[in-house]
DNA sequence: ACCTGAACACCGTTCAAGT
DNA sequence: ACCTGAACACCGTTCAAGT
Protein backbone atom coordinates (compact mmCIF):
# COMPACT_ATOMS: atom_id res chain seq x y z
CA UNK A 1 0.00 0.00 0.00
CA UNK A 2 1.48 3.58 -0.94
CA UNK A 3 0.90 6.45 0.86
CA UNK A 4 -2.39 7.77 0.02
CA UNK A 5 -2.22 10.89 -2.06
CA UNK A 6 -4.85 13.55 -2.54
CA UNK A 7 -6.57 12.22 -5.64
CA UNK A 8 -6.30 9.32 -7.95
CA UNK A 9 -5.70 10.98 -10.92
CA UNK A 10 -2.50 12.67 -9.38
CA UNK A 11 -0.74 9.06 -8.93
CA UNK A 12 -0.06 7.11 -12.11
CA UNK A 13 -1.96 4.02 -12.26
CA UNK A 14 0.59 1.43 -10.88
CA UNK A 15 3.06 0.49 -13.59
CA UNK A 16 2.97 -3.51 -12.91
CA UNK A 17 0.25 -4.26 -11.28
CA UNK A 18 -0.26 -7.66 -13.60
CA UNK A 19 3.40 -8.61 -14.62
CA UNK A 20 4.20 -6.60 -18.28
CA UNK A 21 5.79 -10.19 -19.97
CA UNK A 22 5.16 -13.35 -18.81
CA UNK A 23 7.17 -16.49 -20.64
CA UNK A 24 4.15 -17.12 -22.97
CA UNK A 25 4.08 -13.81 -23.83
CA UNK A 26 8.23 -13.86 -24.92
CA UNK A 27 7.80 -17.06 -26.45
CA UNK A 28 4.84 -16.13 -28.85
CA UNK A 29 6.80 -12.48 -30.14
CA UNK A 30 9.72 -15.05 -30.44
CA UNK A 31 7.71 -17.36 -32.92
CA UNK A 32 5.81 -13.96 -34.61
CA UNK A 33 9.42 -12.97 -35.15
CA UNK A 34 10.76 -15.98 -36.41
CA UNK A 35 7.93 -16.67 -38.77
CA UNK A 36 8.11 -13.27 -40.12
CA UNK A 37 12.06 -12.89 -40.61
CA UNK A 38 13.80 -15.74 -40.09
CA UNK A 39 15.98 -16.92 -37.27
CA UNK A 40 18.78 -14.59 -38.50
CA UNK A 41 16.03 -11.70 -37.18
CA UNK A 42 15.62 -13.11 -34.00
CA UNK A 43 17.35 -11.50 -31.00
CA UNK A 44 16.92 -10.53 -27.70
CA UNK A 45 16.90 -6.75 -27.83
CA UNK A 46 14.18 -7.25 -30.70
CA UNK A 47 11.96 -9.34 -28.85
CA UNK A 48 12.09 -6.93 -26.11
CA UNK A 49 11.41 -4.27 -27.71
CA UNK A 50 8.59 -5.55 -29.51
CA UNK A 51 6.80 -6.06 -25.83
CA UNK A 52 7.90 -2.55 -25.13
CA UNK A 53 10.89 -3.71 -22.92
CA UNK A 54 14.18 -3.50 -21.94
CA UNK A 55 16.47 -6.85 -23.21
CA UNK A 56 17.65 -7.70 -20.14
CA UNK A 57 14.04 -7.98 -18.86
CA UNK A 58 13.79 -11.02 -20.74
CA UNK A 59 16.03 -12.72 -18.48
CA UNK A 60 13.39 -12.55 -15.63
CA UNK A 61 11.93 -15.55 -17.35
CA UNK A 62 14.76 -16.98 -19.66
CA UNK A 63 18.07 -17.74 -19.16
CA UNK A 64 18.91 -17.87 -22.15
CA UNK A 65 18.58 -17.43 -26.15
CA UNK A 66 18.87 -20.98 -26.79
CA UNK A 67 16.36 -21.78 -23.95
CA UNK A 68 13.80 -19.48 -25.46
CA UNK A 69 14.64 -21.25 -28.67
CA UNK A 70 13.44 -24.90 -27.17
CA UNK A 71 10.90 -23.28 -25.88
CA UNK A 72 9.42 -21.77 -29.21
CA UNK A 73 10.38 -24.98 -31.16
CA UNK A 74 8.13 -27.41 -28.26
CA UNK A 75 5.47 -24.29 -28.96
CA UNK A 76 5.27 -25.15 -32.78
CA UNK A 77 5.76 -28.13 -32.39
CA UNK A 78 2.20 -28.65 -30.87
CA UNK A 79 0.80 -27.44 -33.94
CA UNK A 80 1.16 -31.36 -35.92
CA UNK A 81 -1.09 -32.85 -32.81
CA UNK A 82 -4.28 -34.17 -34.77
CA UNK A 83 -6.71 -31.54 -34.95
CA UNK A 84 -10.04 -33.73 -33.21
CA UNK A 85 -11.35 -37.20 -34.82
CA UNK A 86 -9.80 -40.00 -33.36
CA UNK A 87 -6.69 -41.24 -35.54
CA UNK A 88 -7.03 -43.53 -38.90
CA UNK A 89 -6.92 -47.11 -37.64
CA UNK A 90 -5.02 -48.33 -40.98
CA UNK A 91 -1.64 -47.43 -39.28
CA UNK A 92 -0.25 -46.51 -42.74
CA UNK A 93 -2.52 -43.86 -42.90
CA UNK A 94 -2.35 -42.82 -39.28
CA UNK A 95 1.74 -42.51 -39.31
CA UNK A 96 1.41 -41.00 -43.11
CA UNK A 97 -1.00 -38.40 -41.54
CA UNK A 98 1.09 -37.76 -38.24
CA UNK A 99 4.15 -36.81 -40.85
CA UNK A 100 1.97 -35.06 -43.46
CA UNK A 101 1.12 -32.41 -40.97
CA UNK A 102 4.72 -32.62 -39.35
CA UNK A 103 5.73 -31.28 -43.04
CA UNK A 104 2.89 -28.63 -42.86
CA UNK A 105 4.42 -27.20 -39.60
CA UNK A 106 7.47 -26.66 -40.57
CA UNK A 107 6.46 -25.01 -44.27
CA UNK A 108 5.00 -22.84 -41.97
CA UNK A 109 7.45 -22.43 -39.56
CA UNK A 110 11.28 -23.03 -41.52
CA UNK A 111 13.14 -21.72 -38.85
CA UNK A 112 12.67 -24.99 -36.60
CA UNK A 113 14.75 -26.75 -39.22
CA UNK A 114 17.86 -23.99 -38.14
CA UNK A 115 17.45 -24.76 -35.06
CA UNK A 116 17.07 -28.74 -34.95
CA UNK A 117 20.90 -29.45 -34.48
CA UNK A 118 21.83 -29.01 -31.21
CA UNK A 119 20.27 -30.79 -28.61
CA UNK A 120 17.53 -33.14 -29.19
CA UNK A 121 14.14 -31.43 -28.25
CA UNK A 122 12.55 -32.82 -24.70
CA UNK A 123 9.38 -30.37 -24.46
CA UNK A 124 5.82 -31.76 -23.50
CA UNK A 125 4.70 -31.43 -27.13
CA UNK A 126 7.83 -33.64 -28.22
CA UNK A 127 7.26 -36.15 -26.23
CA UNK A 128 3.39 -36.06 -26.86
CA UNK A 129 4.04 -36.51 -30.34
CA UNK A 130 6.47 -39.03 -29.71
CA UNK A 131 4.26 -41.08 -28.09
CA UNK A 132 1.46 -40.76 -30.77
CA UNK A 133 4.07 -42.39 -33.18
CA UNK A 134 4.77 -45.46 -31.03
CA UNK A 135 1.36 -46.08 -30.61
CA UNK A 136 0.73 -46.26 -33.71
CA UNK A 137 3.59 -48.41 -34.68
CA UNK A 138 3.22 -50.36 -31.57
CA UNK A 139 -0.50 -51.06 -32.14
CA UNK A 140 0.42 -52.25 -35.91
CA UNK A 141 2.86 -54.79 -34.43
CA UNK A 142 6.48 -53.39 -33.81
CA UNK A 143 8.30 -53.81 -30.73
CA UNK A 144 11.52 -53.17 -28.41
CA UNK A 145 14.32 -51.76 -31.14
CA UNK A 146 12.21 -51.99 -34.56
CA UNK A 147 9.85 -49.97 -32.67
CA UNK A 148 11.97 -46.66 -32.21
CA UNK A 149 14.12 -47.85 -35.35
CA UNK A 150 10.49 -47.81 -37.03
CA UNK A 151 9.33 -44.08 -35.77
CA UNK A 152 12.96 -42.74 -36.63
CA UNK A 153 12.72 -43.39 -40.21
CA UNK A 154 9.71 -41.74 -40.46
CA UNK A 155 10.18 -38.54 -38.22
CA UNK A 156 13.84 -38.44 -40.09
CA UNK A 157 12.35 -38.70 -43.51
CA UNK A 158 10.50 -35.57 -42.67
CA UNK A 159 12.99 -33.42 -41.45
CA UNK A 160 15.43 -34.45 -43.70
CA UNK A 161 13.06 -33.64 -46.58
CA UNK A 162 12.06 -30.57 -45.46
CA UNK A 163 15.53 -29.49 -45.62
CA UNK A 164 15.76 -29.65 -49.20
CA UNK A 165 12.51 -28.20 -49.73
CA UNK A 166 12.50 -25.53 -47.34
CA UNK A 167 16.15 -24.39 -48.64
CA UNK A 168 14.98 -25.06 -52.35
CA UNK A 169 12.02 -22.78 -51.56
CA UNK A 170 14.63 -20.26 -49.91
CA UNK A 171 16.54 -20.17 -52.40
CA UNK A 172 13.69 -19.89 -55.56
CA UNK A 173 12.34 -16.52 -53.80
CA UNK A 174 15.86 -14.88 -53.50
CA UNK A 175 16.46 -15.08 -56.99
CA UNK A 176 12.58 -14.23 -57.81
CA UNK A 177 12.47 -13.42 -61.68
CA UNK A 178 15.63 -11.25 -61.90
CA UNK A 179 16.26 -11.00 -65.22
CA UNK A 180 20.44 -10.90 -64.96
CA UNK A 181 20.22 -14.13 -62.49
CA UNK A 182 18.38 -15.47 -65.53
CA UNK A 183 21.20 -15.25 -67.63
CA UNK A 184 24.01 -16.47 -65.26
CA UNK A 185 21.78 -19.79 -64.44
CA UNK A 186 21.23 -20.59 -67.75
CA UNK A 187 25.02 -19.70 -68.18
CA UNK A 188 25.71 -22.10 -65.01
CA UNK A 189 23.12 -24.81 -65.72
CA UNK A 190 25.14 -25.71 -69.07
CA UNK A 191 28.66 -25.90 -67.64
CA UNK A 192 26.66 -28.32 -65.47
CA UNK A 193 24.97 -30.15 -68.12
CA UNK A 194 28.48 -30.65 -69.49
CA UNK A 195 29.80 -32.30 -66.95
CA UNK A 196 27.07 -33.80 -65.08
CA UNK A 197 24.90 -35.59 -67.71
CA UNK A 198 22.19 -36.84 -65.40
CA UNK A 199 21.94 -34.02 -63.14
CA UNK A 200 21.93 -31.53 -66.04
CA UNK A 201 18.92 -33.07 -67.46
CA UNK A 202 16.90 -33.54 -64.05
CA UNK A 203 17.61 -29.67 -63.65
CA UNK A 204 17.12 -28.70 -66.99
CA UNK A 205 13.47 -30.82 -66.97
CA UNK A 206 12.68 -29.00 -63.94
CA UNK A 207 13.65 -25.31 -65.09
CA UNK A 208 12.01 -25.56 -68.97
CA UNK A 209 8.38 -27.01 -67.63
CA UNK A 210 8.13 -24.02 -65.06
CA UNK A 211 7.02 -26.70 -62.91
CA UNK A 212 4.59 -25.99 -60.16
CA UNK A 213 7.19 -26.35 -57.46
CA UNK A 214 3.98 -26.90 -54.66
CA UNK A 215 3.10 -29.78 -57.19
CA UNK A 216 6.47 -31.21 -57.37
CA UNK A 217 7.70 -31.05 -53.93
CA UNK A 218 4.05 -32.46 -52.75
CA UNK A 219 5.15 -35.10 -54.84
CA UNK A 220 8.19 -35.88 -54.21
CA UNK A 221 7.45 -36.16 -50.75
CA UNK A 222 4.39 -39.04 -51.06
CA UNK A 223 6.73 -40.82 -53.55
CA UNK A 224 9.21 -40.89 -50.27
CA UNK A 225 6.58 -41.44 -47.96
CA UNK A 226 4.79 -44.41 -49.30
CA UNK A 227 8.54 -45.78 -50.26
CA UNK A 228 9.49 -45.97 -46.67
CA UNK A 229 6.26 -47.24 -45.56
CA UNK A 230 6.30 -50.05 -47.98
CA UNK A 231 9.84 -50.63 -46.71
CA UNK A 232 7.93 -51.16 -42.68
CA UNK A 233 5.26 -52.99 -44.18
CA UNK A 234 7.96 -56.05 -44.86
CA UNK A 235 9.39 -55.56 -41.53
CA UNK A 236 5.93 -55.47 -39.64
CA UNK A 237 6.18 -58.55 -37.46
CA UNK A 238 2.86 -60.44 -36.99
CA UNK A 239 0.12 -58.79 -37.40
CA UNK A 240 -2.54 -58.97 -34.53
CA UNK A 241 -5.52 -57.93 -35.51
CA UNK A 242 -5.38 -54.85 -37.32
CA UNK A 243 -7.15 -53.54 -40.77
CA UNK B 1 62.87 -4.39 -57.49
CA UNK B 2 63.82 -2.19 -54.47
CA UNK B 3 66.83 -0.39 -53.96
CA UNK B 4 69.41 -2.82 -53.07
CA UNK B 5 70.75 -2.43 -49.59
CA UNK B 6 74.39 -2.89 -48.24
CA UNK B 7 73.36 -6.57 -47.29
CA UNK B 8 70.99 -8.98 -47.58
CA UNK B 9 70.72 -9.33 -43.77
CA UNK B 10 69.63 -5.50 -43.24
CA UNK B 11 66.41 -5.66 -45.45
CA UNK B 12 63.81 -7.92 -44.31
CA UNK B 13 62.37 -10.22 -46.45
CA UNK B 14 59.39 -8.78 -48.39
CA UNK B 15 56.70 -9.29 -46.41
CA UNK B 16 54.23 -10.87 -48.98
CA UNK B 17 56.30 -11.64 -52.09
CA UNK B 18 53.66 -14.80 -52.16
CA UNK B 19 50.47 -13.99 -50.38
CA UNK B 20 50.17 -14.66 -46.86
CA UNK B 21 46.13 -15.91 -47.46
CA UNK B 22 44.28 -17.74 -50.41
CA UNK B 23 40.86 -19.06 -50.37
CA UNK B 24 41.81 -22.71 -49.60
CA UNK B 25 44.00 -21.20 -46.51
CA UNK B 26 40.59 -19.64 -45.02
CA UNK B 27 38.71 -22.50 -45.89
CA UNK B 28 40.78 -24.95 -44.49
CA UNK B 29 41.35 -23.35 -41.25
CA UNK B 30 37.50 -22.16 -41.10
CA UNK B 31 37.15 -26.51 -41.38
CA UNK B 32 39.74 -27.08 -39.07
CA UNK B 33 37.46 -24.58 -36.35
CA UNK B 34 34.36 -25.79 -36.95
CA UNK B 35 35.24 -29.33 -36.11
CA UNK B 36 37.03 -28.12 -33.28
CA UNK B 37 34.74 -25.84 -32.09
CA UNK B 38 31.93 -26.17 -33.49
CA UNK B 39 29.18 -23.74 -35.80
CA UNK B 40 29.71 -21.64 -32.34
CA UNK B 41 33.29 -21.35 -32.47
CA UNK B 42 33.73 -19.83 -36.08
CA UNK B 43 34.15 -16.12 -36.31
CA UNK B 44 35.98 -13.95 -39.26
CA UNK B 45 38.25 -12.50 -36.54
CA UNK B 46 38.89 -15.98 -35.24
CA UNK B 47 39.73 -17.36 -38.68
CA UNK B 48 41.93 -14.43 -38.77
CA UNK B 49 44.06 -14.51 -36.26
CA UNK B 50 44.31 -18.29 -36.83
CA UNK B 51 46.01 -16.78 -39.85
CA UNK B 52 48.14 -14.25 -38.37
CA UNK B 53 45.76 -11.40 -40.13
CA UNK B 54 43.64 -9.06 -39.50
CA UNK B 55 39.69 -10.00 -39.93
CA UNK B 56 39.39 -7.81 -42.51
CA UNK B 57 41.84 -9.30 -44.80
CA UNK B 58 39.74 -12.21 -45.37
CA UNK B 59 37.04 -9.73 -47.64
CA UNK B 60 39.57 -9.98 -50.13
CA UNK B 61 38.95 -13.67 -50.79
CA UNK B 62 35.38 -14.33 -49.71
CA UNK B 63 32.17 -11.43 -49.92
CA UNK B 64 31.02 -12.76 -46.72
CA UNK B 65 30.82 -15.70 -43.59
CA UNK B 66 28.26 -16.96 -45.96
CA UNK B 67 30.06 -17.86 -48.24
CA UNK B 68 32.83 -19.27 -46.63
CA UNK B 69 30.34 -21.35 -44.78
CA UNK B 70 29.40 -22.43 -48.34
CA UNK B 71 32.92 -23.30 -49.45
CA UNK B 72 33.82 -25.05 -46.42
CA UNK B 73 29.92 -26.90 -46.50
CA UNK B 74 30.92 -28.49 -50.33
CA UNK B 75 35.00 -28.87 -49.28
CA UNK B 76 34.22 -31.76 -46.35
CA UNK B 77 31.33 -33.10 -49.38
CA UNK B 78 34.54 -33.81 -51.35
CA UNK B 79 35.18 -36.56 -48.83
CA UNK B 80 32.21 -38.59 -49.75
CA UNK B 81 33.35 -39.35 -53.05
CA UNK B 82 34.44 -43.42 -53.22
CA UNK B 83 38.15 -43.95 -52.67
CA UNK B 84 38.96 -45.48 -55.44
CA UNK B 85 37.69 -48.96 -56.62
CA UNK B 86 35.44 -49.20 -59.21
CA UNK B 87 31.62 -48.86 -57.40
CA UNK B 88 29.75 -51.95 -56.62
CA UNK B 89 27.75 -52.96 -59.75
CA UNK B 90 24.62 -53.73 -57.28
CA UNK B 91 22.57 -50.58 -56.83
CA UNK B 92 21.57 -51.29 -52.94
CA UNK B 93 25.49 -51.95 -52.43
CA UNK B 94 26.59 -49.09 -54.33
CA UNK B 95 23.99 -46.22 -53.23
CA UNK B 96 23.70 -47.91 -49.88
CA UNK B 97 27.64 -47.20 -49.76
CA UNK B 98 27.11 -43.80 -50.87
CA UNK B 99 24.42 -42.91 -47.38
CA UNK B 100 27.02 -44.84 -45.32
CA UNK B 101 29.94 -42.78 -46.59
CA UNK B 102 28.06 -39.92 -46.01
CA UNK B 103 27.14 -40.13 -42.89
CA UNK B 104 30.99 -40.60 -41.81
CA UNK B 105 31.40 -37.65 -43.04
CA UNK B 106 28.76 -35.87 -41.31
CA UNK B 107 29.89 -37.69 -38.13
CA UNK B 108 33.63 -35.79 -38.33
CA UNK B 109 31.67 -32.57 -39.49
CA UNK B 110 28.33 -32.59 -37.36
CA UNK B 111 28.60 -28.81 -38.27
CA UNK B 112 27.54 -29.29 -41.45
CA UNK B 113 24.22 -30.53 -40.38
CA UNK B 114 23.53 -26.54 -38.69
CA UNK B 115 24.86 -25.20 -42.00
CA UNK B 116 22.59 -26.99 -44.09
CA UNK B 117 19.28 -25.17 -43.30
CA UNK B 118 19.42 -21.68 -45.86
CA UNK B 119 20.64 -22.45 -49.14
CA UNK B 120 21.19 -25.41 -51.19
CA UNK B 121 24.36 -26.74 -51.74
CA UNK B 122 25.34 -25.88 -55.58
CA UNK B 123 29.30 -26.40 -55.34
CA UNK B 124 31.70 -29.01 -57.46
CA UNK B 125 31.53 -31.35 -54.40
CA UNK B 126 27.48 -31.50 -54.11
CA UNK B 127 27.45 -31.42 -58.08
CA UNK B 128 29.46 -34.88 -58.26
CA UNK B 129 27.76 -36.22 -55.42
CA UNK B 130 24.48 -36.03 -57.25
CA UNK B 131 25.60 -37.06 -60.51
CA UNK B 132 26.69 -40.30 -58.45
CA UNK B 133 23.38 -41.12 -57.48
CA UNK B 134 22.00 -40.08 -59.91
CA UNK B 135 23.80 -42.55 -61.96
CA UNK B 136 23.59 -45.48 -60.30
CA UNK B 137 19.59 -44.95 -59.58
CA UNK B 138 19.70 -44.44 -63.32
CA UNK B 139 21.71 -47.53 -64.16
CA UNK B 140 19.45 -49.58 -61.74
CA UNK B 141 16.33 -48.46 -64.16
CA UNK B 142 14.90 -45.33 -62.32
CA UNK B 143 14.04 -42.34 -64.92
CA UNK B 144 12.61 -38.95 -65.17
CA UNK B 145 10.70 -37.50 -62.18
CA UNK B 146 11.19 -41.02 -59.96
CA UNK B 147 14.79 -40.38 -60.42
CA UNK B 148 15.15 -37.45 -58.46
CA UNK B 149 12.62 -38.39 -55.95
CA UNK B 150 14.84 -42.20 -55.55
CA UNK B 151 18.09 -40.08 -54.61
CA UNK B 152 16.02 -37.50 -52.87
CA UNK B 153 14.66 -40.41 -50.60
CA UNK B 154 18.32 -41.33 -49.81
CA UNK B 155 19.96 -38.59 -49.52
CA UNK B 156 17.09 -36.86 -47.25
CA UNK B 157 16.90 -39.71 -44.88
CA UNK B 158 21.27 -39.33 -44.47
CA UNK B 159 20.46 -35.75 -43.11
CA UNK B 160 17.65 -36.24 -41.12
CA UNK B 161 19.28 -39.08 -39.52
CA UNK B 162 22.18 -37.76 -38.46
CA UNK B 163 20.75 -34.39 -37.28
CA UNK B 164 18.93 -36.56 -34.76
CA UNK B 165 22.10 -38.67 -34.30
CA UNK B 166 24.42 -36.00 -34.09
CA UNK B 167 22.40 -34.03 -31.46
CA UNK B 168 21.61 -37.18 -29.70
CA UNK B 169 25.15 -37.59 -29.19
CA UNK B 170 25.85 -33.79 -28.50
CA UNK B 171 23.68 -33.46 -25.32
CA UNK B 172 25.20 -37.44 -24.31
CA UNK B 173 28.49 -35.67 -24.47
CA UNK B 174 26.95 -32.75 -22.79
CA UNK B 175 25.65 -33.94 -19.49
CA UNK B 176 28.60 -36.27 -19.24
CA UNK B 177 28.67 -38.49 -15.64
CA UNK B 178 27.29 -35.87 -13.65
CA UNK B 179 25.78 -37.31 -10.78
CA UNK B 180 23.12 -34.43 -10.02
CA UNK B 181 22.05 -34.54 -13.23
CA UNK B 182 22.00 -38.52 -13.22
CA UNK B 183 19.13 -37.94 -10.14
CA UNK B 184 17.47 -35.08 -12.20
CA UNK B 185 17.18 -37.44 -15.28
CA UNK B 186 16.15 -40.52 -13.67
CA UNK B 187 13.12 -38.30 -12.19
CA UNK B 188 12.34 -36.63 -15.43
CA UNK B 189 12.46 -39.79 -17.16
CA UNK B 190 9.98 -41.02 -13.92
CA UNK B 191 7.37 -38.47 -14.88
CA UNK B 192 7.62 -38.99 -18.57
CA UNK B 193 6.95 -43.01 -18.11
CA UNK B 194 3.81 -41.72 -16.13
CA UNK B 195 1.40 -39.43 -18.79
CA UNK B 196 3.86 -41.58 -22.01
CA UNK B 197 3.91 -45.30 -21.20
CA UNK B 198 5.78 -46.62 -24.70
CA UNK B 199 7.77 -43.47 -24.33
CA UNK B 200 9.18 -44.62 -21.07
CA UNK B 201 9.58 -47.61 -21.82
CA UNK B 202 11.99 -47.07 -24.92
CA UNK B 203 13.51 -44.68 -22.57
CA UNK B 204 14.57 -46.64 -19.97
CA UNK B 205 15.59 -49.59 -22.24
CA UNK B 206 17.69 -46.98 -23.74
CA UNK B 207 19.07 -46.01 -20.09
CA UNK B 208 19.42 -48.83 -18.38
CA UNK B 209 21.34 -51.33 -20.69
CA UNK B 210 24.13 -48.85 -20.65
CA UNK B 211 23.71 -49.27 -24.25
CA UNK B 212 26.85 -48.97 -26.98
CA UNK B 213 25.53 -45.92 -28.17
CA UNK B 214 27.61 -46.48 -31.79
CA UNK B 215 26.62 -50.02 -32.67
CA UNK B 216 23.20 -48.40 -31.45
CA UNK B 217 23.09 -45.95 -34.02
CA UNK B 218 24.47 -47.55 -36.94
CA UNK B 219 21.43 -50.23 -35.83
CA UNK B 220 19.27 -47.99 -36.22
CA UNK B 221 20.97 -45.99 -39.64
CA UNK B 222 21.38 -49.63 -41.34
CA UNK B 223 17.19 -50.19 -40.31
CA UNK B 224 16.05 -47.44 -42.10
CA UNK B 225 18.90 -48.25 -44.74
CA UNK B 226 17.68 -51.29 -45.65
CA UNK B 227 14.01 -50.17 -44.82
CA UNK B 228 14.18 -47.67 -48.02
CA UNK B 229 16.37 -49.51 -49.92
CA UNK B 230 13.40 -52.09 -50.13
CA UNK B 231 10.93 -49.11 -51.01
CA UNK B 232 13.09 -48.14 -53.65
CA UNK B 233 13.29 -52.20 -55.07
CA UNK B 234 9.36 -51.83 -54.98
CA UNK B 235 9.40 -49.11 -57.16
CA UNK B 236 12.11 -49.74 -59.67
CA UNK B 237 10.72 -49.85 -63.20
CA UNK B 238 12.09 -53.22 -65.41
CA UNK B 239 15.17 -54.08 -64.34
CA UNK B 240 17.03 -54.05 -67.60
CA UNK B 241 19.90 -56.71 -67.04
CA UNK B 242 21.64 -55.42 -63.61
CA UNK B 243 22.90 -58.06 -60.81
C1' DA C 1 47.27 -6.28 -55.25
C1' DC C 2 46.90 -7.19 -50.70
C1' DC C 3 46.60 -6.06 -45.97
C1' DT C 4 45.97 -2.83 -41.65
C1' DG C 5 43.39 -0.11 -38.32
C1' DA C 6 39.73 1.94 -37.02
C1' DA C 7 35.18 2.49 -37.18
C1' DC C 8 29.91 1.29 -37.50
C1' DA C 9 26.05 -1.01 -36.09
C1' DC C 10 24.97 -4.59 -34.09
C1' DC C 11 24.93 -8.95 -30.76
C1' DG C 12 24.01 -12.06 -25.82
C1' DT C 13 24.47 -11.60 -21.12
C1' DT C 14 25.23 -9.60 -16.44
C1' DC C 15 24.16 -6.82 -12.67
C1' DA C 16 23.78 -2.95 -9.72
C1' DA C 17 20.14 0.01 -8.91
C1' DG C 18 15.54 1.44 -8.79
C1' DT C 19 10.33 0.64 -7.78
C1' DA D 1 9.25 -9.47 -7.62
C1' DC D 2 10.09 -7.37 -11.70
C1' DC D 3 12.24 -4.15 -14.71
C1' DT D 4 15.84 -0.38 -16.16
C1' DG D 5 20.29 1.33 -17.72
C1' DA D 6 24.61 0.81 -18.39
C1' DA D 7 28.26 -1.89 -19.09
C1' DC D 8 31.26 -6.00 -20.93
C1' DA D 9 32.98 -8.71 -24.36
C1' DC D 10 32.03 -9.92 -28.32
C1' DC D 11 30.15 -10.05 -33.49
C1' DG D 12 30.12 -9.19 -39.34
C1' DT D 13 31.27 -5.84 -42.47
C1' DT D 14 33.20 -1.56 -44.59
C1' DC D 15 36.68 1.37 -46.03
C1' DA D 16 40.17 4.79 -46.04
C1' DA D 17 44.91 4.43 -45.79
C1' DG D 18 49.22 2.28 -46.18
C1' DT D 19 52.84 -0.79 -48.76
Amino acid sequence: MPTPSPSVWLRPERPSRDRRLSRDRIVARAVAVLDAEGARGLSMRRIASDLGVTAGSLYWYVTTKDELLELALDHVLGEVAEDGAAPADRWRDALGGLARRHRAMLLRHPWVLSGLAGQPNLGPNALALAEAGLTILSRAGFADGDLDAALAVVNDHVVGAMMAETSWRAALDRTGGGAEWRDQAADHLRRIADEHPLLGARMSAAAGAEIDVDRECERRFAFALDCLLDGLEARRPSPCGDA
